[in-house]
DNA sequence: GTATAAAGTTAACCCTTCTTAACTAAAAAG
DNA sequence: CTTTTTAGTTAAGAAGGGTTAACTTTATAC
């Protein structure tokens, strides 16, 4: 409350922003394959963050087993993702994307930023320069606050 | 596709985290009020921007009339929006927050954004003024290009 | 080696969201 | 002034996501 006013509204305006545009594309992507916003969201963990096994996925979303389970048998049978016996223990499940799994998640993503590409040609190098600075600045102090 | 690389993802690896960070906030504030996904939208949607009518809500949501006015309905009764007669149209209706729930968004939107102030604190005043700068840049960018 | 804990699955059920269909009431068109 | 269109509501039902509870199988503890 000291007076980081005009900072605070620059961030949240971008952010409002920007993450208005990204959910759009977000969720025409995941319409359009027909996929749900809980199974979308599964797969988007499993690419960002990897294989796990079944109780990570119910502890990341905050979902029962059995919850997550269900969700997970769907994508098997859709083809999108593999579950496989944990060989250290065969209690455990190895869940991860399928290729088709992930080639469908990379399209996502990248229809989710066509609007960047837009954004860089209607700046000048300069200014992207400079953007890039900061947001790397913003990006770094970000995560540091997230260690915490 | 000319050399945007740096830029393109910079300005990726920010909205990623960014926009991890406000849904966090988002999705707890909305647990703790009690609200689902679609009620809280439809909230947030009326302070962004302003009142309109329930056709207007159905269409930014892609849902049928029907579904609008159930929301409407359950809203309306946790007193959390008003709906009254448009004088002009008499078969219209004026759908805005009360006052009640205009505060509950406020709430939600700090509670938000409360990051956003810690990360002002780990940035020196330059640092601030820089990225202010930047940030301004984009988010005219971005507007112009919503425009098109 | 037996008892207990842990990882997943399955089944039955509830709640929410959405849809279609039938309806009322007001405005616009002819 | 009658017909048609537009705005919104209501009811019934389908679909999905979530839960608890009972169960199987494997690992760990003692």
């Amino acid at each position: 409350m000291t007076k980081p006013d005009s900072f605070t509204q620059a961030v949240r305006t971008w952010v409002d922003v920007s993450t208005q545009r990204s959910m759009r594309g977000w969720s025409h992507h995941a319409k359009a394959t027909g996929l749900s916003m809980p199974q979308f969201s599964i797969m988007m963990q499993l690419y960002y963050r990897g294989a796990c096994g079944l109780s990570e996925i119910s502890e990341r979303f905050e979902i029962t087993n059995a919850a997550a389970s269900q969700h997970v048998d769907n994508l098997v049978q859709a083809g999108l993702i593999e579950r496989t016996e944990d060989p250290h223990d065969r209690r455990a499940k190895h869940i991860q994307l399928s290729a088709k799994g992930k080639s469908l998640i990379e399209r996502g993503i990248s229809e989710r930023y066509r609007w960047v590409d837009q954004l860089a040609q209607s700046l000048s190098e300069k200014e992207r320069v400079r953007t890039v600075e900061a947001l790397s600045l913003l990006t770094e102090a970000a995560r540091n606050l997230e260690q915490k």
